[in-house]
DNA sequence: CAGATACATTGACGCTTGTCAATATCGAGC
DNA sequence: GCTCGATATTGACAAGCGTCAATGTATCTG
């Protein structure tokens, strides 16, 4: 599964910010990143491009413009792996053995 | 904050397995890791010390073997922003807000 | 048609990253 | 002291990534 695509879609500082405003706007037009952003009109199609291939995002023109919205299949594999994470994170440790070092051994 | 740090640490294969072992099993030595994840084991060090200096994991030394678990802050961080990218997947878009967008509408 | 605007693509440039072999360090036990 | 096994570190390499200037493509308007 491209779990990991997607985390490497998200993984970085410019992306997070579009995929922020995304999720805090609902809809954004490509435009405004470009302000939000602090980087040239290219590298923000480049990152656009990047999170829409991750399936992170979609698009749909509207005349000139070209808006984006987040991806709910794709927020739903981030939200399952945060579940998954924080529940291992509180498990009790699998410990068959109160001596480890000489369980191993053995 | 290090929210881009914690995802650059999930958003590798070798590194994403290690993660995923540590929430199945709670607890992991770093001897197991070499045979899961089919590199060498300075490779396995080195991806087990990006996740300790992004928060993802901690580690106890217990006399010869090193035990490695999830760290719940990290993971909760993860977790909330899945929550957030969820939410934002079913927001209705709010058209008014991200700029004066008085010019886009006709 | 021409011109203007929004967005994508290309090409090139550094910087970062994942990998391993070799080596070093650390703890346990003799 | 010494040796052995488990981890960490170093050094080097290729591959990937983020960035921008220049250029290309698409859409609207006059």
């Amino acid at each position: 599964m491209g779990e990991v695509k997607i985390l490497q879609a998200i993984a970085e500082p410019t992306r997070l910010a579009i995929v922020r405003q995304l999720a805090s706007a609902g809809e954004v037009c490509a435009c405004d990143f470009t302000d939000c952003c602090g980087v040239s009109q290219p590298t923000v199609s480049h990152h656009l491009k990047v999170l829409r291939e991750a399936g992170v995002v979609s698009c749909e023109r509207r005349g000139t413009w070209i808006y984006y919205r987040l991806e709910p299949k794709a927020a739903a594999r981030i939200s399952a792996l945060g579940h998954l994470l924080a529940a291992g994170a509180e498990r009790e440790p699998k410990r068959v053995n109160v001596r480890p070092a000489l369980a191993r051994s053995s």
